[in-house]
RNA sequence: GGGCCUGUAGCUCAGAUGGUUAGAGCGCUGUGCUGAUAACGCAGAGGCCAGUGGUUCGAGUCCACUCAGGCCCA
């Protein structure tokens, strides 16, 4: 016996009843272990921080994350799925400031580095127990418990053993770039960190006359956003092959002036104003031409002040001349080392001029703009003055406008190795498809060096050590080599700041002091470094490693392109000379219902919380796999999981609940192993279950989501509204025959399948569906279905055309209904024909050999195939422009013209007899084949039709009085069993049916007083007074112009 | 400014290699059914397939440009 299965299926009961199962059962580890010495299947997670609560975003990625795993499993692999944390980096520290209210690194500092590191490590996991309940809620298999962190001393060593390899490669340098940089954190920023902080600003827009040293009277032009570089300013650049004009115009003063800006300028610059244009002539002319500098506060060493060629220059805004302040701007920075120009440097690292600067000494250069203005103004060197709207980069934590900045900083070279980035591109199967050669590809062809360092606190610290006096460095990769160098066992070091900062060594060069440089590294170094450091490996676990490397799977959302994709795949390209994963799913966002991203503000985020409680996890993740392509952007909203339960989950249930109801009645047991007696409709449904089958497995072998959930979807959806509708009867009538047995047979192995299938996806309700299907059975089953191989297929059960067949018989069934909804005639008044015709000979065939089917679901004597009595039939034909136009291209036209004009009743005899049709245009002749031709036919009047396409259902609708009589009958049983429902009685309990009915009624219900007996279980039928033991149940029944008086008494 | 993606019914999505009449589910309206009933059947309303121009006998599909949105980069 099965359970017995309540309809009314509360989902998140049952979720919760199966994970306690889980964990009573330790089931995961068991799966695990069950696996051992398979193929090893290899799963990296990627690592979020838990400073901060888990979202709905984060359920996308760990339901996707736990799907293939699990199919993996089940295909007899072996998965360690070890969890991880990441810990370091700028995020954690923001939240520890904001706590400690600190505004300035120095505020840290005098705190004290090591208080401030043991709040950020604690910080770090705050929130790592709603981590914990949400991952384990969603049902997301991932060992925590053996999590690895990314702080931990072993993690740490790994990353430095990385760090050294690259040194002793001579892959890891130090210089002088311009980067972007917070002024307030103090550090400057990667690239990935910059771009989260883009938002429009209105800075100044400022047009400035640098007067020539040689030609007084005339001014260079100069544009630019950023008066507080103005300072540094060493020079001019223009394009050499522009055009530039020097213009004539009235000055304020009423004298005149004369400037020189790029001719394409001219309108932008002077608008209606009229300037005489007095010479025109290519950039590189102005080549050396010298000008006064604005401001003079700082010495030049070198010679400056002057105008040079650069291409990147443009004549799209501004002037066309270029203000060059090489310690501000990357291009500045080029053009001072193609012009040995002196490099200002008049900031300082708080954002704040120099001492030097004197009139704005001390003030955040941003806030001295206003100043710098109007000291120009004063000077007469302002041209105009206004403001500009543009992107500019803000810092993306604490929303400091970033200031560019050349700053000695660590990188990796990567540009160095772009072939290798490429090459190993190439082997990574990545989904969506585009992402490769697009968003992904497009940046690896673009690599620049990875900027390594920060000038932070909680991080991996660089493990490179200077001497303070040769500046000889020397690159640390191992706590072991740290202790040999400092001449005392470090093993008990905690690898930070402050404690490792205060280790000194001695210089192996001078014999003088080597203290750490003050950097620590990137924290995407330490996530890509996962593969290695999650296993401190070399230093233990190295077998380990090399047997969990490379992925076969990873899956995050599409903002790690730039971020954990690239960080792993740049170190084990330059590391290992390896891909890293083979096979990626890159996310796309989720959005709120109205279209744009969650916001707590706005009142569109979703608690998932609220999704678990109200709809469980696996309907949240099943609207996760099925809404839409994994890369899209998805809208969500708890309606929308709440649809998936209705419609599918629901669904499933009714099905199953269905089986279990009639099972436990009949006391049905898988195990009875029979020679199965398959019907039609049981072969067609175990066809399309294997092919379902085959089906998902291809789509899981290729990271196909959707591909391995809507098909399932549509699968149940058939099995519901067209196998257990067209076999219900087969369940409950009263013998227990071949036939019942195969419906038995099919229904359980559909359902059996259907949890292995849905076992990655759907875990929870496939477990419930195992655990009452198969182990209530079999004790020796396996305990859970997650330990179960996935089903395999057997392709001599695949019967494709059969399947076409099915679905042609769907769509006519479906005609028959429209045509006797058409004649207003209810399906339980039988009918004595029906006549299809459909568009072919060869479709035509499926009338026939489904005959009893139709004639069993539309209620009707007689199948046949309409035109075979003989009736008058029209006839239209429809030339397929698939098959002819591409075969015949042009001459298509032609060609459905002269078909038509034919005599369409001759032509659909020849094809409908699978013979061919000539047709001749413009001389040619033709010969059209009956597969490239649909005839479409038209019924005689008298019949009521329904018609779609080609095809067409013809109903007979006169009564005779046996019709009629059996109609009746069936009325009866209608109101039996209304009754019977009415009363509450069990589906299986017998009774004893007493009536007293009108007389027409009575002489139908004489007629087919067993069918009606059959039907509603009924041990004994009486007509006449309801005795006394059924007076309690008794009721009378209108309809059809008769009455009807019942009573029922149990049988026992 | 550049790159990648998306745009098809009120909503969520399908629409191989181009094929003339663009589909499904949900929702809505009407109607039928009542031992799968938190259902089901049938019918209906609802689409300038984002726009413009091209290629073609034929374009939702291919090409170019434009617009809107998302993400990434400057």
């Amino acid at each position: 016996m099965f359970e017995a299965v309540n309809s009314k299926l509360d989902v998140s009961q049952m979720e919760l009843a199966i994970l306690k199962f889980w964990k009573e059962h330790e089931i995961f580890k068991r799966t695990s272990k069950l696996r051992e010495g398979g193929p090893e299947y290899v799963f990296f997670e990627g690592p979020p921080t838990a400073n901060g609560k888990p979202g709905v975003h984060h359920g996308l990625a760990r339901a996707f994350k736990d799907l293939f795993p699990r199919y993996r499993v089940m295909r007899g692999e072996h998965v360690i799925r070890r969890g991880g944390w990441d810990t370091h980096g700028l995020p954690v520290e923001i939240e520890v400031e904001k706590k400690l209210g600190f505004t300035s690194k120095q505020q840290i500092e005098e705190y004290g580095i090591d208080r401030f590191n043991e709040l950020c490590r604690q910080s770090a996991f705050e929130y790592i127990q709603d981590w914990e309940r949400f991952t384990d809620r969603l049902g997301f298999w991932v060992d925590l418990d053996d999590a690895y962190i990314t702080y931990t001393n072993e993690y740490i060593e790994s990353v430095w053993h990385i760090l050294k390899s690259f040194w002793d490669q001579d892959m890891l340098y130090q210089g002088y770039k311009v980067v972007p940089y917070c002024p307030r954190c103090g550090t400057p920023l990667s690239d990935h960190e910059v771009s989260q902080g883009y938002a429009d600003a209105e800075d100044p827009s400022i047009f400035v006359r640098f007067p020539l040293v040689d030609e007084p009277g005339t001014s260079l032009l100069v544009w630019t956003t950023t008066p507080w570089t103005l300072p540094g300013n060493v020079a001019v650049a223009a394009h050499p092959d522009e055009e530039y004009v020097k213009v004539e115009r009235h000055s304020e003063d009423n004298g005149t002036e004369i400037l020189i800006l790029g001719k394409a300028l001219l309108e932008k610059v002077f608008g209606d104003e009229e300037v005489k244009v007095l010479e025109t002539f290519k950039g590189r002319k102005l080549k050396g031409l010298r000008y006064q500098p604005l401001f003079t506060f700082l010495p030049v060493e070198k010679p400056a002040y002057y105008i040079v060629l650069q291409n990147y220059v443009t004549m799209d805004d501004g002037t066309g001349l270029v203000h060059t302040a090489p310690a501000f701007g990357g291009e500045d920075m080029n053009a001072a080392l193609e012009y040995d120009l002196p490099v200002l440097m008049t900031v300082k690292d708080d954002g704040t001029f120099i001492q030097e600067i004197r009139p704005w000494s001390g003030k955040f250069v941003k806030e001295a703009d206003p100043e710098i203005i109007q000291d120009l103004q004063n000077r007469g060197l302002m041209f105009r003055v206004g403001t500009y709207v543009h992107t500019y980069p803000f810092c993306w934590r604490c929303d400091t406008p970033l200031l560019y900045y050349a700053r000695g900083t660590w990188f990796i070279r990567t540009s160095q190795y772009k072939d290798r980035l490429l090459t190993h591109n190439q082997e990574v199967n990545w989904v969506p498809e585009h992402i490769k050669e697009g968003r992904f590809g497009n940046w690896l062809e673009n690599n620049i060096d990875w900027s390594l360092g920060r000038e932070r606190y909680w991080g991996t610290p660089l493990p490179v050590w200077e001497c303070q006096d040769c500046h000889h460095q020397e690159c640390i990769g191992s706590v072991a080599e740290l202790s040999a160098m400092a001449g005392r066992d470090l093993s008990e070091l905690d690898l930070h700041r402050p404690y490792v900062d205060e280790i000194r060594l001695e210089c192996p060069e001078c014999g003088s002091k080597m203290v750490r440089v003050p950097e620590l590294i990137d924290v995407w170094f330490d996530s890509g470094a996962m593969p290695y450091a999650q296993w401190h490996a070399p230093f233990e676990n190295q077998d380990l490693f090399e047997r969990q490397f490379p992925a076969d799977f990873i899956c995050e959302a599409v903002d790690q392109t730039r971020g954990w994709f690239y960080s792993l795949h740049a170190i084990a390209s330059l590391h290992m000379d390896s891909v890293c994963f083979k096979n990626v799913i890159c996310l796309g966002h989720i959005l709120a219902e109205d279209g744009l991203k969650m916001s707590k503000s706005r009142g569109t985020a979703v608690e998932p919380w609220d999704v678990f409680d109200k709809h469980g996890a696996d309907a949240f993740r099943w609207y996760l796999y099925t809404a839409s392509p994994p890369g899209n952007a998805r809208k969500f909203s708890t309606q929308l999981v709440e649809d998936v339960v209705k419609n599918f989950t629901l669904t499933l249930w009714n099905v199953y609940s269905f089986f279990v109801t009639y099972a436990n009645l009949d006391g049905w047991q898988p195990t009875q192993k029979k020679e199965i007696k398959y019907n039609a409709l049981d072969k067609w449904l175990r066809s399309s279950l294997h092919a379902l089958v085959r089906d998902v497995t291809a789509a899981m072998d290729s990271y196909d989501v959707p591909g391995c959930t809507r098909p399932v979807e549509e699968f149940v959806n058939t099995l519901s509204k067209w196998y257990l509708r067209r076999s219900r009867r087969r369940f409950w009538k009263g013998d227990s025959d071949e036939d019942k047995q195969a419906a038995y047979a099919t229904l359980y192995e559909a359902l059996v399948t259907l949890s292995k299938l849905l076992a990655p996806t759907m875990p929870f309700l496939a477990e419930e569906l195992y655990q009452n299907l198969v182990r209530k059975a079999d004790q020796d089953a396996s305990e859970s279905v997650h330990m179960v191989n996935w089903p395999a297929f057997d392709p001599a059960v695949i019967d494709e055309q059969l399947n076409q067949e099915m679905a042609l018989v769907l769509r006519l069934v479906s005609l028959g209904h429209a045509a006797r909804n058409k004649a207003e005639i209810k399906v339980r008044q039988p009918l004595s024909q029906i006549a299809f015709s459909a568009g072919s000979a060869q479709e035509s065939r499926v009338i026939e050999t489904y005959a009893e089917v139709f004639a069993e679901e539309l209620n009707v004597k007689r199948v046949r195939a309409l035109g075979e009595a003989g009736e008058a039939v029209e006839y239209r034909i429809n030339p397929l422009p698939r098959q002819l136009g591409s075969k015949y291209q042009s001459v298509f036209p032609a060609i459905r013209k002269a078909m038509l004009a034919l005599e369409p009743g001759e032509v659909a005899a020849r094809l409908l007899n699978e013979q061919s049709v000539e047709v001749t245009v413009d001389g040619t002749t033709y010969s059209i084949l009956p597969d490239e031709v649909e005839v479409q036919a038209e019924a005689r009047a008298g019949l009521t039709v329904a018609q779609e396409g080609a095809y067409l259902a013809a109903l007979s609708t006169e009564l005779t009085s046996e019709l009629e009589m059996e109609g009746l009958a069936r009325e009866f049983v209608r109101r039996v069993q209304d009754f019977r429902k009415q009363l509450d009685l069990d589906i299986s309990d017998r009774i004893r049916l007493y009536y007293s009915a009108s007389e027409r009624l009575a002489e139908a219900v004489g007629m087919h007083r067993e069918y009606i007996m059959g039907e509603t279980l009924s041990v004994e039928m009486k007509a006449g007074e309801i005795p006394a033991e059924a007076r309690t149940h008794e009721d009378s029944f209108d309809f059809d112009d008769e009455q009807v008086r019942l009573g029922i008494a149990v049988a026992k």
